[in-house]
DNA sequence: GTTTAGCACTCAAAGAAGTCGAGTGCTAAC
DNA sequence: GTTAGCACTCGACTTCTTTGAGTGCTAAAC
C-alpha cells in the first residue's frame, strides 16, 4: 500500500487543512492553497484513489474529504513534520520548571494545566507509582482515641498517609518506638523488596506490638496493588470545549464522566507500548466509550526509572505534530525537575 | 410588598413547576395541576400583579411566566417547604459516612462527589482551614542534596508538606533534633497562637540552626495567609451538563474555567453571612462571571470550630428545597465524621 | 498515458414562508 | 371579584426553495 509522492502531498494537505479548519477539504482548496502545480481535477482523481485505499473519506457525496483513522495513522507515522515550539510556549514551560518546587503534587497539577492549555485537550498526569520508589521515612503519629496516622515518604517524592485504628492502649511513646524500628529496617528498601526475613526481624524487635504491626504491614501491602494508591491529576478540562467536536454535549459528558473514574484512566495511561511518545488514534484506544478520541501519552521518569505517565485526550482531529512535541517536551522537563529535586538523594537517609 | 395567600400559592406553583420542567409556566397549567379552585383567567390576573411586583417575568409576550431572582428569593425565604431526603438518598450518604475513613482528603473528595451526584450541581468542598487547627506533629525529613521535606500534621486532620532548601551541611541528625524541639514547643499550639516568646525559646535551643529555622518559620507564617494553602475538591462536574441551562457551551466554559481557579473559589466560599446553609441567587453572588448561577453553601466544623466550607454551584433554576437539605445534611455528616476521627484527641499528643 | 476544462449532478446548509398552539390581555357578563 | 369568550402575539416547528461547494465523468489537450 505505497503512496506516491503526489498522493502523500495531497494527503498531507488534506490533514493539515482539516486539522486547521475542522471542515471537509475540497479539491479546489488544495489546488489554491497548496500549489502542487496540478489542477483540481487531477487532485480529484488522486483523492478518489486515496479514498479507495482508505486514507480519507467523504462525510457525504458532494462534500470534501476528511482523513480516516488510517489516514491519521499514516500521517503520524510517515508524513508529519516535527513541530517546533514557539518561543512563547517554550518560555511558558521553562518558567514553570525553573521556579522552586514546593510540593510534588503541585508540580504535577501545574504540569497538567500546562499540558491542557498548550494542547487544548484534556490533560491527565499520573503521580509517580508507589511501587517504583523506596521508603525514605516511615512515621506513626498518634491522632487521639485509638487512631494513628501512618505516613510514608518515598524517595521519588510521593507522600502517602493513611489513618489506621490502633488499640487504645498504645501510647505515643509506643508509636515512636515502632516508627523508629520500621524506619531503621525499611528505609532504603523499595516497596517490592521488603523481604519476609526483614518482616520477621521487625516482628522480633516489636513483639509487644504485633497487632499494630499487622495493620501497618497490611497498609504497606495494599499500596503494592498497582494503581490502587496513585493519584491522577486532571488539567484544564474546560479547554476541550474549544474544540468544535465537543460542542456536542453528549460527547463532553462521556469524556468527563470517564475522566472522573481514576481506575479507567489508569488503564488508559497503561496503554504505552513503546518508549517515548505513544499515539493512539480512535479505535486504537482500547476503551469503547472514547473511540472517537485520540490519546497522546508518554512516561516520565525519576532517577532513570519510569515513574508515571502523562498525556492528553482530545478529538481525533488534533494537531498531532504539536501535541506530540508538547507531550514530549513536558515529559522531559518534568523528569528533569523531579530528578533535580532528588538528585544525589540515594535511597539511604 | 406583601403577597396575599393566593398570590403566594400561585408563585409557589410557578416556581415548583418551573424547577421541574424548565419551561415557562402558563395559567392553564397551574389551574389544571394545582387545583386552586379558580379559573385560568383569575390566575392570569394574579400573574399580571406578580409580574408588576417583580416576582415573575415573561421571556416574551405570549409565553408563560418564569420566576425572577426576586421570586426565587421570596420562595427561599418564605414559601419553600422542607425537603425530606428519600430513603435511597439517606442510605447513600449514611453508607459513605459510616465506612472507615482512610484519609481526610478522600473523605472530602467523596463528599464532593456525593454532593454533586445528589444535587446535579457542581460541588465544591474546601479542606479544613489551616488556621483553625493546632499542630500535632512537625517533622523534617532529609530528601538528599540540600532538600528537606517539612511536614505538618494538624489536629483537624490536615496534613501539609513542603519541600524546602537547606544548607548542605545540615545532617539528618540535625533535622531530627530540630524536629523534636519544634514538636515539643509547638505541638498543641494553633497556627495563630504561636507567640513571639515561643519562637525565641526555639531559637535559643537551636542557635546553631538559625538559618533553617528561618526557613521553617517562613513556611509556617505563609500557611497563615487565609486560603493560601487550602485545597479545594471539585466533584462530579459533568453532572451539571444534565441541566438544560448548561446545554449552552459558553456557559459551561465560563463555569468550568472559574472552578479551576482556586483563589476565586475560595472567595466564593467565603460569602457566608449567617450560620447554617446560605443561599445566593444570581446577582447576589459577588462574582460577575456567574451571575446566572446560584450557590448554596454552608460551613462544616471540627470540634465545634468552623473548619471549612462546602457547597454547590448550579443554575438559578435549581431545586432549592432539595439542595439546601442535602447541603445541610452532608455538612452535618461531614462534621460528625471529622469529629469522630478526632474525638477525645485534644490538642496535646 | 496523464492532465485538465467542462458540465451535469448531489446534497447539506441556509433562508423563506407558512402553520400551529400555548399563552396572553381585555371585555363583558355573571 | 370571578370567569367565559375572543382576538391577538409570537416562538417553535415544518415544509419548500434556493444556494453553492464539491463531486464524478467525459472528451479534448498535452
Amino acid at each position: 500500500m505505497e503512496l506516491n509522492s503526489r498522493q502523500q502531498q495531497i494527503l498531507l494537505a488534506i490533514i493539515n487543512e482539516y486539522i486547521d479548519t475542522a471542515e471537509p477539504v475540497g479539491s479546489r482548496t488544495i489546488a489554491r492553497k497548496y500549489r502542487l502545480g496540478v489542477s483540481p481535477a487531477t487532485i480529484r482523481n488522486e483523492m478518489a484513489d486515496l479514498e479507495e485505499m482508505g486514507f480519507i473519506e467523504q462525510p457525504h457525496t458532494s462534500a470534501g474529504r476528511i482523513p480516516s483513522e488510517r489516514g491519521y495513522r499514516y500521517y503520524v507515522d510517515y508524513l508529519m513534520q516535527k513541530y517546533k515550539l514557539s518561543p512563547e510556549e517554550e518560555d511558558l514551560i521553562r518558567q514553570e520548571y525553573t521556579s522552586k518546587v514546593r510540593d510534588i503534587g503541585l508540580l504535577l497539577q501545574r504540569t497538567g494545566q500546562l499540558l491542557s492549555q498548550l494542547t487544548q485537550c484534556a490533560a491527565v498526569v499520573q503521580s509517580p507509582k508507589i511501587e517504583a520508589g523506596s521508603y525514605k521515612h516511615i512515621q506513626l503519629i498518634e491522632m487521639g482515641a485509638g487512631r494513628a496516622l501512618l505516613m510514608l515518604v518515598l524517595d521519588n517524592g510521593m507522600i502517602q498517609h493513611r489513618l489506621i485504628d490502633i488499640p487504645a492502649t498504645i501510647t505515643a511513646g509506643d508509636l515512636a518506638t515502632i516508627s523508629s524500628v520500621l524506619n531503621a529496617k525499611l528505609s532504603g528498601h523499595t516497596v517490592e523488596t521488603i523481604k519476609f526475613t526483614l518482616i520477621k526481624e521487625i516482628y522480633l524487635e516489636l513483639t509487644r506490638h504485633r497487632h499494630v504491626l499487622d495493620l501497618i504491614l497490611e497498609v504497606l501491602r495494599s499500596s503494592l496493588v498497582p494503581g490502587a494508591e496513585d493519584k491522577i491529576y486532571l488539567g484544564g478540562l474546560f479547554n476541550i470545549l474549544n474544540q468544535p467536536e465537543f460542542h456536542n454535549i453528549e460527547k463532553v459528558k462521556t469524556l468527563l464522566s470517564l475522566l472522573e473514574q481514576e481506575s479507567l484512566l489508569a488503564n488508559l495511561l497503561a496503554q504505552i507500548s513503546k518508549p517515548g511518545v505513544n499515539v493512539r488514534i480512535g479505535g486504537e484506544i482500547s476503551c469503547q466509550a472514547i473511540q472517537d478520541c485520540s490519546m497522546v501519552i508518554a512516561t516520565y521518569g525519576v532517577g532513570g526509572q519510569p515513574a508515571g505517565s502523562l498525556g492528553v485526550l482530545g478529538p481525533i482531529r488534533m494537531d498531532y505534530a504539536k501535541v506530540i512535541s508538547i507531550v514530549d517536551y513536558l515529559t522531559e522537563n518534568l523528569s528533569i525537575a523531579l530528578e533535580r529535586i532528588f538528585k544525589g538523594g540515594g535511597s539511604r537517609i
